[in-house]
Order: C-alpha cells, then structure tokens, then sequence
DNA sequence: CATGAATGAGAGTTCATTCAT
DNA sequence: AATGAATGAACTCTCATTCAT
C-alpha cells in the first residue's frame, strides 16, 4: 500500500518531467500530478533531488538490472558482442521514449551527488563488463591485438547515448534505435580478426 | 567595437555557465560576472534563453563554422574521414572542456525552440557530410556496398557527443577525446572494403 | 478561522490601494502593510489580477449584498425609487471613501476579465432591479408612458458613479454624495406622471 | 513638420495606451508603435506623465474646445439645456471610442497632478456653464425655485461619464449615448417649471 | 535636434522546504 | 502517516530616464 503511493509518484514525476524538464518541473507540478499530499510526497522523499534519484533508481531496477545479458556462455565473444548489440531492442524502445529525461538528469547529476553515484554505478559496471567482454575476445583471437578496451567499451555505451541525443534535436536526420545498432556494428566488424 | 559589449556577456556567461550549469546559473550570475548592467544584459539578450542560444551560436561560429574539414581534396574517403576524425584535436579539446555546458543546453534544447533550431542546423550539416562522403566511398570501393551512410553518420557524431557525456559521469573509466578518436577509427575500419 | 489571514491581506490591500492607487501598488506594498509573508499572500491570491478582484469580491459581499433595497413592499414604484435613492446613505459614505478606488478597479477592469465579470454581475443585477421597478411604475400609471426602463436605470448607476468620479476631479464643484441623491430625484421627477 | 512629430507620437500614444491602458503601456511601446526614437519622444514630451497630459490636452484641443455650444443665444435655457444634451451626438460618438482610456486617465489623474489639473479646468469649465445655465433658468421660471444648480450639473456631466463607464462593463445592458441622451432628457424634465 | 545603449531599482512571481495540526 | 498553510530568498524581467555621440 504505501509502496504503491511511492510508486504512484515516481510515475507522476517521470510523466511530468519528461514534460518539463527536471529544472522547471517544481514539486509543486509533481504533487498536483500525483494527487498525493505534500507532505506526503515528502515523508517518501526527502528533498527534490532524492526524488530525481529515485526516478532513475527506479528505471533501472525495472528495465535495466532485470536485463538477461548473454543467452548461452558457450558463445564467442564476437557473438555475445553481437547479442549485446542487437538483442535488447525492447529495452532500447523503452530508453528511447524516456532519453530526454534521461539526458537531463546526465546533465543535472554534474550537480546533484547522488545522481552521479548512480549514474556512475551502472555506467562503471557495464564499462567493465564490455571491457572485459573485448579483452576475451582478443585472447581468443576474434577481435584484433592492438584494440583497446577501454574505447571499445566508451564507444559502443556512447554510440546509444549519443544517438538518443542526436535523435532528440535532428529526428529527422536521425533514427533511433536502428543507427545506434548498424553503427556499433560496424564498430565491431572494425575489431574484429581478419 | 558595439560588439565587444555583447561578447564581454557572452564569455562571462559561458564561464558561469559551464561552472554551475545552465539551470542553476542565475541571470544574475551572469550580470555579476560580466559586470555589464541588468539593463544592459537584457538589451542585447532579451531573456535567458535567448542568451542561451547566443552562447552556441557563438560557439558555433568561433570554433567550428572555421574548421578547415580536409586539407587535400584529392585525398580517398577513407583518408578524409579518418582525418576528420584525428585531425581536429584542437576542436575537440575545445569541446571537451564545454562538454558539460553542450550536454546541459542540449537537453534544455527540448524546451527553447531556439536552441533546439541552432543545434539542428549543425547537426544536420556534418550529418549530410559526412553521410555524403560514405556514399561516396561505396561508389569508389573503399566502403562496403552495405553500408548505410546515415547510421554511419549518426555513429560518428554520437560517438563524440556520447563519449563526451560518459566522460562526466565516469571521469576514472573514459579518457575523452582518445577513447571518442579510437572508437570512431574503428567503425572506420568496420566499413571498410577488404 | 482560516479566513482571518485572507481578511487581514484584503483589509490591507485595501488601504494601500487606496492611497497609492491600483497600478502604483506593488505586491510588496500590500504585503509590508499586511504583515504576511510574500508566499502567505501568494497562497490565498494567485496574482495580483486576483488579488484585486479579491478586494471588490469582498466590498460586494460586505457592503452591497446585505443592503435590504426597500423597507416595504406595499409602497408604490415611485416611493420604492424614492427609498433607493435617498435611504442608503451609509452606503454611499463607504463608497465615497472608495471612490478612487472603484474608478480606478474599473479601469483596470478592461483588462482583467475576472474583475470585469465581477462587476458586470452586480452591474447587471442593479440594472435589472431598476429597469423592472421603472417598468412596473409605467403599468401602474406613477411613471410616463414613454419612459424608457433601461436608460433610467443606466442613467441611475450613472449618476452615481459619474458623479463620484467628478468628485475626484473637481472637488471644489462637486459634493458626494448630496449631488447625486439630488440629481438622480430630479430624475426620478422627470419620469413621474402629472 | 516637427509639429507633425508630435502628432504622430500623440496618435501612437491613443492607440497603444488604449489597448493595454496607461499603467501597462511602457514608453518602449509608444517609442516603438510611433516609430519615434526614444530621444526623439523624450525631446518633445519630457516624462510618461507629461506624455499622458499631452494626449488629453490634444483630445480637448480636437473635440472639445471646438464644439459650438448653443446655436442661438435667443433660446430660453430650457430649449438650450436640451440642444446641449442632444446636439451633440459626433463629439457623444468620439468620446465613446475613448471611453476606456478616459477613464483610465481619470483614476490615473488622482496621482499626476498636471493630468488632474487638466481634467479639472474642463470639468470646471463646464460645470460653471451649465449651474449658470441653470440659475438663468430658475430666474426666468422656466425651472422650479428649488433646484440647486450645482446639483444638476454634476448631475448631467455624472451621467455621461458614469455611462460611459456603465457601457465599459455591461454593454449588453446599457447603450451609449443613447441611454445618456435619454437619462439626462429625464433629469432636464425633472426640473422644469409645471 | 536626434539617437539608442546603458542604467539599476524594483516589479510580479516561483519554489523547495518546514512544521503545527 | 499525512496534511497544506506558511515562509522568504531568489528568480526572470520591466521600465522611466539619462547621456555620450
């Protein structure tokens, strides 16, 4: 019950600074649009920027952390590459239609901690899990000896945040989520052993 | 010389702006910074947003619109596209250090008609140029014949924007602009005729 | 109760707009005389607009509401006109003393369609209550047949009104409310069957 | 010519001043609705007060001073009384039209000493002219012994005024000046001699 | 005479947050 | 737990007026 009102606010928030952007929506819009009291929005959440926190917290836990990664460990790291890529087209539906709240709060976490921390926190973690994906697949062979890591893993992650951006002021130019696919796929093809 | 007024507001705010972001920076800031009068700023700039949209057409007009792009018109597609990729290190420093002020405009972009515009003009021209010039390297062989031009384009740029913001939220796991550079000569690579 | 703070804001504006006048009343001005918060007054007035239309709101309902418009309903058209004219005087003292301030509210009201509704409700409500009176006293034979209802009750208002704008101007011509009583029983006199 | 430049500013001035009313009108939108340069204006009106007058003055000038009274000096009061009420239905139909910005001027007056000045030499001026009127009129028994022309005067200048102002608020009750016409034909009645 | 850049006090309004109920 | 009245600093923007050119 009184999960389902924190709930209830968190969707209120989303729908209303989507709308507005997280700078000119006050708390005043989210509480009107949530139809729960003032107080009560605040005995769930302690402050404005908790609640921003909260939103993306609760984004994450239903579409991201929830995510299966690879189908089949017996896969090559070219193929899980390759999955990782192109098998999550639900979940790339779902960031597109919530990236300009998403790219807000990026630009808001430069002043808001805790939103760093959690943008951070997934960031790092599939930083790491693309890194370490590319340094198996030079060890087996598959993706050639002088690529780095690291820029693999900055390049692929940024092609899908860079593309939800761009698609956000040239959407005529742009289309989302297919370039962001075709484009890490070539990326990859660009890796891999001849 | 009647510019020097104007230009004096648009540094400072550039200044306050990327240290505080675009939210959080205060008209007043700016007039404080400038030290230009309140009436002054708002008679070069008639609101906040317009100030705004003069701070990256200023950008835009210093840094970028002078960009020699290639330096040898004889060169193939493949060599022009991998010098606009590595041959700009100054403009990308340049960038780098607004990252956080683009990153912040561009998704108040959304809500200042204005804005949005000037970025879309920008977008949409190194869109068109770099699409072209794919295109061009399928007629000639260097690309592969699969190839979509737009998704390249969009890669290419979504990369540097990406980056750029992953570089914010996770400054120990991106290095910008190597990690962009490496990641873009990749894709490169990955549409490349063999 | 919760209504004292709202009286407390309206008794104050009321002497502030008053002295200073309607366009040269700030916000501020009502809320130093009143000894709330700026947000106190904003939580009962959304707006200024409001505010003002709060004042007259309240004056109408306080003074011109409760006014018991004839003593007895067996007098005849022309006693109960007689009545109107001349049997309010302490109505017309508190609207002496805001004269200014009704004139000026009225100009404003132009552009302020709330406030204009508002005094169109009560304009029109007097209105008809004379126009049916005069009409009522042409059936009963104690008015001229010719008489226009309609342009007698304008002209009634008028009278009023006109006159104690006059008032304002010419100070030293005019006297208020002795003028008005006078001319409108001249009035009255004109319309009266021989 | 220069004098043309005064014109063309007092005309922006009515127009402008009439649609958003004197308090809302900046000398910004009267600079830009005459085409005038900001010096230009302030070289021939030396403050917004003084503008203010100037349109007042120049209406009196063009309406009012010019108005030929009485056409026969051989009227008895009575039939001159009446002419002056109904002979004048053009400068009746210009007043109409500004109606709104007289009023405005009015209420404005109470804090701008010149424009109540103004106001106050023509009200005079016509109430002098008609209490005489009145008083002739008393004296050759053509009105009752006991009229107090004072009264009547501000009676008949009241009700112009006052259904102008009436015409402002309910337009759909009352009609100027045909309701003025009448209302004050009414009044003249009242006072003649039975 | 004419121009418009420049001034800065002050306007109306918003807002995150608190706290007595 | 829940409410919403109350706070007051801070916000964007306006404006009558001045003055160097």
């Amino acid at each position: 019950m009184q999960d389902s009102k924190k709930k209830i606010i968190l969707d209120a928030a989303v729908s209303v600074l989507t709308e507005k952007g997280a700078a000119h929506t006050s708390m005043n819009d989210i509480i009107r649009a949530s139809g729960v009291s003032k107080g009560g929005v605040y005995h769930y959440f302690s402050s404005k920027d908790e609640l921003l926190v909260g939103v993306i917290e609760n984004f994450q836990e239903e579409h991201i952390n929830y995510v299966e990664l690879f189908p089949d460990d017996n896969l090559s790291a070219y193929e899980k590459m390759k999955f990782l890529i192109s098998g999550h087209k639900e979940l790339l539906d779902q960031m597109g239609k919530h990236n300009l709240l998403f790219l807000d709060l990026f630009a808001q976490s430069a002043r808001i901690p805790r939103l760093k921390e959690t943008f951070n926190k997934s960031y790092t973690y599939f930083h790491g899990l693309i890194s370490a994906l590319v340094g198996q697949g030079i060890q087996d062979r598959v993706f050639k000896d002088e690529t780095d890591p690291a820029s693999f893993a900055s390049g692929l992650i940024g092609i899908f945040d860079g593309i939800g951006a761009g698609y956000m002021v040239a959407p005529e130019a742009v289309s989302y989520p297919d370039h962001a696919v075709n484009a890490a796929l070539y990326m990859l093809e660009g890796i891999r052993s001849t």
